[in-house]
DNA sequence: TAAATCTTTTCACATTATGGAAAGAAGGAG
DNA sequence: CTCCTTCTTTCCATAATGTGAAAAGATTTA
């Protein structure tokens, strides 16, 4: 159990109650760890002492945001973490809100258009438009995919700051799927540079041999990305140099997804 | 909007780090506010000074537990909750780790079997095992609904601390949905009692006319309740009175589905 | 344009969090 | 069963940290 650096140098900068950080530290260490934790786990891998860590849990504790199995006196993330993502201003109903918008992208492409967002380490649809043809893509709500390999992912990391995107990758890896899946980290870095610099996204069958699909981010305020949007259908139908006239298309969709956003949120 | 009690009575008693505490309660108070909420509002709400609420949003901020618009100057929870949400110790994957202990409800009472989670306000559908009737009770996965007026709902409410109930339904009131629906707070509160005393609970048709259901609840690490099921069907067939026999079926499966769990969790 | 309202920053102060170390539990080895 | 080790919990003196009143700045309203 090494010391490290009990110097406030990392993320001292400027600002930052100090308290609220180190329990958003432990929060989020607690998170990512897909194992029930020790308090000297904790204490060894956040680099504060035991004495802090303790503390800290038992605030989180009392508060049910971490929950403590006392046979094996072990730690995680507790309930509480629901109540607050079951709210609308972070979880819209995108249903509602996005499924008649995805209908037109239906209709101009065929292909069927879907919603998606970024959940823990994975992208989940979140609304779906079908296509109308009898060889389509589908999927269930609520499935989860890989961000790495999917069009909508691929956005959503795209999007994200540089650091979230390193944390998730040290703890998905970049797992091959198919034959066309980027598994190269440096080459991933440059798909995503590229994407955010033409502004929309291709999935070249990287998760389903045979699927493509074209993808944009989806805004909220403040131009966060807070979701993705896809057409998405077989290869045979869906060429990848269809984009370019697709993308634009998709663009008004989502600025319109983003308009409907603020229009719930608003009051 | 008045002010409430600017004594640092409340939660003070012992422990727990203030600002750690004082973080919680603003996030609390973001995700319970169905709109974007301004500083001043916050800190009248709260009854934190002005200062106190701008600091601790500034270091959330940074962490993307807050959001700000930038043009209303208003906050609203922030999109780093859906990755701490997302981990598979607080949202185990339901689907896989329930249905099939689900079905064998299905083929003892011939009715369909769900296991529901509270998210926020309201009750979700997160795995289910169809009954194979012709007529039969049927939902979306993802399906979100009112805790108060399903028995998988009360099972969850009956469970949870008083204060959590009291706020829950301080928010969304006990709205009549038929007309057996509880709406009176009083025996609302008796209602939640007897559920804890018998260790079942009931719907009536208090959601919809004509479906009925029983439920118990599924516990996790410390006997802490994370998930409720339930068999549900038409009113002519699924007689209250049957509750007692169906009842230890439903325990039973119920703590299959904990050691299920536990299984998943421990490493 | 001026006044009013709201947001952001600042700063002196002492309350509050800190973390080392002691006390207490639990687990293992012999 | 007892001793020893390892881990957890509690304690407390210390000062670093968070506090909040008020000033400064920004924006909206009149």
């Amino acid at each position: 159990m090494q010391k490290v650096s009990h110097s406030k140098s990392e993320s001292a900068s400027t600002s930052g109650v100090q308290s609220v950080e180190r329990a958003l530290d432990l929060l989020e260490y607690l998170a990512q760890s897909s194992r029930w934790m020790r308090i000297s786990e904790l204490s060894a891998d956040t680099g504060q002492p035991v004495g802090t860590i303790h503390r800290l849990l038992q605030t989180l504790i009392a508060r049910d945001y971490v929950v403590r199995d006392s046979n094996t006196r072990r730690y995680a993330l507790g309930p509480a973490f629901s109540a607050l993502a079951g709210s609308n201003l972070i979880m819209p109903n995108w249903q509602e809100i996005a499924t008649p918008l995805l209908r037109e992208l239906v209709e101009i492409s065929g292909e069927t258009a879907n919603l998606v967002v970024m959940e823990g380490d994975r992208a989940v649809y979140a609304a779906q438009a079908p296509s109308m043809r009898i060889i389509r893509m589908f999927t269930e709500l609520g499935n989860k995919v890989p961000l790495h390999c999917t069009g909508c992912g691929k956005i959503l990391l795209a999007y994200q700051p540089e650091r979230i995107v390193r944390s998730i990758i040290a703890r998905t890896g970049l797992p091959m799927r198919t034959a066309t899946t980027i598994t190269d980290p440096i080459q991933f870095g440059q798909e995503l540079a590229t994407i955010r610099q033409r502004g929309y996204g291709l999935d070249n069958g990287e998760q389903e041999e045979g699927v493509r699909c074209i993808a944009v981010p989806v805004f909220g305020p403040d131009e966060k990305v807070v979701a993705a949007i896809s057409v998405s259908g077989p290869s045979n139908r869906l060429d990848l140099s269809q984009a370019p006239i697709f993308a634009p298309h998709l663009k008004r969709v989502s600025a319109n997804i983003t308009a409907a956003l603020m229009d719930e949120l608003k009051k």
